[in-house]
RNA sequence: UGACCCAUGGUGUAAUUGGCAACACGUCGGAUUUUGGUUCCGCAGAGUCCUGGUUCGAGCCCAGGUGGGUCAACCA
């Protein structure tokens, strides 16, 4: 029937069809995901991740993990296994091709040598100040070094020098011989090496000069044979000195290409690791896992499904257009990945009593409900139903507005899976509130029985008082209330943080099988939102957090 | 006195490469519903930043503007 729509694919995912077509690099694709493990990954990475690794899967290619491990002053152990768990959560595999800049740096350093024997790079002995005072502005062309024409020999000693340690950090650098008065200020004789005398996490004390990103991404990139070398937009600036690299490099055919691609910006979020490294500092959040971070880890602990993060990716797309995704769009991925997956309970988050006057006092039934009707495999339960239950508060106005289909004197609700019940009256305490309802049930109604056909406007969810288990719930919002927090040059983006992010309820009532679950756990609380198990949750004091709420038609209407 | 990149509904992307501007999210209606969820149906919303040019025909090609972004770390 419905026409055959081919899927469209990004201008990235056009190369790569196009290269195959043509047969370059023998037709091979292989990628990379080159992180610097200096910080957590948050959801911009996962966008790279899932182009990186997502192509390669594709197209029946590899896609190699490498760690961009140039600047040990910067960089730490730390954060390699939190990088690897968290590329590995969202679904992806590198196999053995674990690798690290580091890894090169001996080959690095003999294409440097070679350069300099070229006479395509010089030692600069100038400081800083002067080689940054040289180098021009975008609108004004550089000058050229004092150092830019000494000899080979006596490049090539110092360069061996520096690397022994006999030179002070910063003293001298190695430079590359392109052209001081290019248009690109990353021609302008960028410099490929500096000294460097803190120890490297993985090659200790062996090396004392350290090459520059430039210097190491392309070449490292040529080393393992990667075809495809997709980065963000900031680098494209920096593609014709990769390409002037590589030319040096290159012996036959075979070269790799660099495609840059938009980041991801997100409304109410910030994405800057610099920025977010304050939050944590500040104590603006509890962690790098702080359920409102945007870290993957993060994302995790607030109850994201690897799927759902994927998905989202999978919807924005990749182009060379700046950006700014809705969130809104983030958390439609969850809630139609968690719809599926996540079984409906029964939480109550701000317990209301209800007493149902005519049944049996002391008397106990169990009361069957399907865990998930999008998914039927998922099964049934059975939960306690007595005299007295808990609703929300929410779900009780003494004077409701039109169209309010919950309890208020004189209506009728369904409790959702056990009776019909028609408030008959409630109780305030002397400063006004609300602490008691009063109900009768119609005990011909019972869900699944044959007065259960009767038709009532609203469908409660509740929890037996006397079987219900205390938990606490962390209800989650956007941890900032401007739509660009870091964008604004005036503000600071701390003025945006929004003070609700987080509220803590202390005394919920939720349905006993929820004794069991265990951290990460996901659930649909019905009427509610998605809610994860956090990590501090025990059997004795169960924590939820809240993963994003479900549309509320009603709060819209109402607001 | 620069170079490079970008410009399509509110947002993000498409448009068989020159042939009736489509999809998703959001919005707004309606139906179904023992979740005011889900699902289903439908409406509204851009004539493609501007000005010219080429062409039977331009979102797409060309020229010139305008607007936005990136580049002057011994960071990546």
């Amino acid at each position: 029937m419905a026409e055959e729509v081919k899927p469209p694919v990004s201008f990235i995912e056009q190369i790569i069809i196009d290269d195959i077509e043509a047969g370059k690099n023998g037709g091979r694709i292989h990628t990379r995901f080159p992180p610097e493990p200096n910080g957590y990954l948050h959801i911009g990475h996962a966008k790279a991740i899932c182009l990186d690794f997502g192509m390669a899967q594709k197209y029946g290619g590899k896609c190699n993990l490498r760690f961009d491990d140039t600047n040990p002053v910067k960089e730490d152990v730390e954060y390699i296994d939190s990088i690897k768990e968290d590329i590995k959560w969202l679904g992806f595999d590198w196999e053995d091709r674990e690798y690290y800049a580091s890894d090169y740096f001996g080959k690095l350093y003999d294409f440097a040598v070679d350069l300099i024997k070229r006479g395509l790079a010089y030692i600069d002995d100038q400081p800083a100040d002067i080689i940054s005072s040289q180098k021009g502005t975008p609108s004004q062309p550089g000058i050229e070094s004092p150092y830019r024409n000494r000899s080979v020999s006596e490049s090539l000693s110092l360069f061996e020098r520096m690397n022994k340690g006999e030179f002070d950090e910063g003293s001298r650098v190695l430079r590359a011989k392109i052209d001081m008065t290019s248009p690109n200020m990353q021609m302008r004789d960028p410099i490929i090496y500096r000294i460097i005398k803190s120890a490297h996490h993985r090659t200790g004390e062996i090396w004392k000069v350290y090459p520059m990103y430039d210097f190491a991404h392309g070449q490292s990139d040529y080393f393992e044979g990667i075809t495809h070398s997709l980065c963000t937009l900031e680098f494209e600036v920096h593609r014709p000195l990769y390409d002037w690299l590589v030319d040096q490099l290159k012996t036959n055919d075979y070269r790799p290409r660099q495609i840059e691609f938009n980041r991801l910006n997100l409304t109410y979020t910030m994405m800057s690791k610099r920025k977010l490294l304050e939050l944590v500092q500040e104590s603006k959040v509890s962690g790098w896992d702080d359920p409102r971070m945007p870290t993957l880890c993060g994302l995790r602990r607030r109850g994201y499904t690897p799927g759902s993060i994927r998905k989202f990716v999978d919807l924005i797309g990749y182009t060379k257009v700046e950006a700014i995704n809705d969130v809104s769009l983030l958390e439609h991925a969850v809630r139609e990945d968690l719809n599926i997956c996540a079984p409906r309970v029964f939480a109550v988050l701000n317990p209301l009593k209800v007493i149902i006057t005519n049944y049996p006092e002391g008397k106990t039934e169990n009361v069957e409900l399907i865990n998930n009707p999008e998914d039927e495999s998922m099964g049934k339960r059975e939960i306690p139903f007595s005299r007295e239950v808990f609703i929300e508060q929410d779900d009780f106005m003494e004077n409701p507005p039109h169209k309010f289909f919950r309890l208020a004197p004189g209506m009728e609700v369904r409790l959702k899976g056990a009776y019909i019940v028609k408030c008959t009256g409630y109780k305030k305490d002397e400063s006004g509130d609300i602490i008691e309802i009063y109900c009768n049930y119609d005990p011909t109604t019972k869900s699944g029985e044959s007065g259960s056909e009767r038709k009532v406007k609203g469908t409660l969810h509740w929890v037996s008082a006397p079987h219900a288990v205390d938990a606490e719930v962390r209800l989650y919002d956007r941890l900032f209330n401007h739509d660009d927090p870091a964008g604004q040059k005036d503000d600071d983006y701390r003025s945006f943080l929004n003070p609700g992010s987080l509220k803590i309820l202390k005394h919920c009532k939720v349905e006993p099988s929820l004794v069991s679950a265990s951290p990460l756990d996901k659930f649909q609380f019905q009427r509610l939102g998605y809610f994860c198990v956090d990590y501090d949750s025990t059997k004795e004091h169960l924590v939820f957090n809240r993963t994003v709420s479900l549309k509320d038609t009603w709060a819209k209407i109402h607001k």
